[in-house]
DNA sequence: GCCGGCATTTGACATATATCAAATAATTAT
DNA sequence: ATAATTATTTGATATATGTCAAATGCCGGC
């Protein structure tokens, strides 16, 4: 579940003038280092934790057929967990896996929940995130559904230069829908 | 915007049982009827009013290089309205229009916020409701990105299949990101 | 009931992308 | 450092889908 918004790291900052908010929030938090190749949420079991990253890569994906299908890159800021898995306590239709040495804040699904009623900002700061998140995937679908693959990767590179220099180009591949092989004919070309 | 789901439906169905409720949301809404071709919210406007569907289609798409590109297909009790631009009150990236006589309810962004604000158990359908489409378009973008043009029309047919009977091809093409030619030949295939 | 305009199907061909295979290049472990 | 492993590039060919064009089918208005 990705967000970055202006408007949701404000209020953050806001909220979190709150003293009783912010012991509130590190008393349910934990602050936690991974390494590269360490898995958050494994596909097929149910989301009980969410991730805050502090710094790091975290790659989201699913496997299908055999195939492995990238479908988020989160970097700092970002928060990892699977919604659907997270809010309805069902199977997860994908795994995290830490993609280079990253430090997180994890709070637990149900902690999460219980600050969210306790507190209305956090609560205002969730709808505004999934909000922004499924107003993310409606930009993402759109690219999906009718730019070439060059559109795409140019899209992506845009909006993530930082992206190519982290992540392995057959994640990136199969993130834009594409082979590996396409991938590095486009790159090739230019 | 779409989301249909059990305990969103539910939870209406509570929430309508308080007076207060009940009146406040029948006085700022205004039942509409309207007929085939009629747009709803035109791409480029701010998107003012949010209509629910009582009865009838209505599909969703932009122009995009002179290419008609479908996003949604929307039929009783979905919630029409760009998410984007009701919550952002920036240009809408999308136009809904209405593909055969359509009744529906109208609310203004205005007071469906209003009333959010002040019965919270509304407040709680809408983030529901933003989640609930946020993980309709996971499993979207999934299909989009890693299916064949048939299975994304097998797809679709399993999970709305009135859609054929009411939609006209060209419209369901560019929904699955195909051309129109292609999906007559799936179609003959079988 | 007939005409005219759309919608759909079908055909021939073009193109983007996938697949399979091999050659380099870059990382990682020893 | 060197070998071993993994990632990327490049090539030849196959395939799905797009494009353009024409034929057919369908429906609403006169």
């Amino acid at each position: 579940m990705k967000h970055q918004e202006a408007i949701i790291a404000e209020l953050l900052t806001t909220a979190f003038q709150d003293e009783t908010l912010r012991n509130a929030y590190y008393e349910a938090v934990q602050q936690k280092q991974f390494k590269k190749g360490d898995i958050l949420l494994q596909q097929g079991q149910v989301c009980r934790y969410s991730y805050s990253i502090l710094s790091g890569v975290v790659r989201g994906y699913y496997i299908k057929d055999g195939r492995d299908i990238t479908t988020s890159f989160n970097f700092a800021d970002d928060m990892v967990m699977s919604l659907e898995s997270a809010t309805r306590q069902t199977p997860s239709p994908e795994t995290f896996e830490v993609l280079e040495d990253t430090l997180v804040e994890e709070i637990s699904v149900e902690k999460l929940m219980v600050l969210r009623e306790r507190f209305p900002v956090l609560e205002k700061i969730w709808t505004l995130s999934a909000e922004s998140y499924a107003i993310w995937l409606e930009e993402r679908l759109a690219s999906l559904q009718f730019a070439t693959a060059k559109e795409r990767y140019e899209q992506l590179l845009a909006r993530y230069p930082e992206i190519v220099r982290k992540v392995q180009l057959s994640h990136i591949a199969s993130y834009l829908g594409i082979t590996l092989e396409t991938l590095s004919r486009i790159r090739a070309k230019g």
